[in-house]
DNA sequence: TATGGATATAACAATATAGTTATACTATAA
DNA sequence: TTATAGTATAACTATATTGTTATATCCATA
């Protein structure tokens, strides 16, 4: 995964929050009133905390009559854990820096 | 890792510079003036983003006369991915509210 | 010891984030 | 069609984040 990406996706994960939403969703599916007895915070910002997730494609909607549910995108996280064992490979700055002779060589 | 824990490591790598940081340390140990050429923001703010992945325990800062080089710490990066991967079970969240009579049973 | 280079910290400004309450929207059911 | 439950959006506030410039600190060396 491209390196601004990544970093969307793991700010989205970057709060416990919505972590721990990814945790509960790991288990199974589920709707937003399930979450609102779980964090002690209002309504609304549980719906913005899910939809931060899904603007960072971690998570899907799925509506069931008034009830919306959520499911976990299971491969997206794993491209996540993924992409941070597997960096991409950024020697070509350094490379590029030397060539216009920005390069610092220190000691 | 504990999930709070594991959010502020995730917080610390959500961030496109210091994720490109991150990917120029697994090449190899960087010290501060290497980086400034690199970004496009001055030297304190290449020194506060350091100092904060160091406050996430993700790199290792090493004087060196008057130069100070940072390296990463691999165990701990790996230590994101794998917590990513293994997310700690929550299920009893959901039995506890359950026992409380708090879990909403939708539909 | 005085000077200068490398880095960190302080003080501040602009923007982003995460919460709130009020309200709008959507679907079910009376 | 009206009322109600579940969810999303709007408007706002407080705090966090990220950058800046100015300055302090640390170390090598003239």
């Amino acid at each position: 995964m491209e390196l601004k990406k990544l970093a969307d996706c793991l700010k989205a994960l970057g709060d416990p929050t919505r972590l721990e939403m990814i945790a509960l969703l790991k288990h199974r599916d589920c709707c937003v009133c399930e979450f609102i007895p779980v964090f002690n915070i209002s309504q609304p910002a549980i719906s913005k905390h899910l939809n931060r997730l899904k603007v960072a494609g971690l998570v899907t909607e799925n509506r069931k009559g008034q009830w919306v549910f959520y499911s976990l995108n299971r491969k997206k996280l794993e491209e996540v854990g993924l992409g941070l064992s597997h960096l991409p490979d950024v020697t070509n700055i350094f490379d590029e820096l030397e060539a216009k002779g920005l390069l610092v060589h220190c000691e």
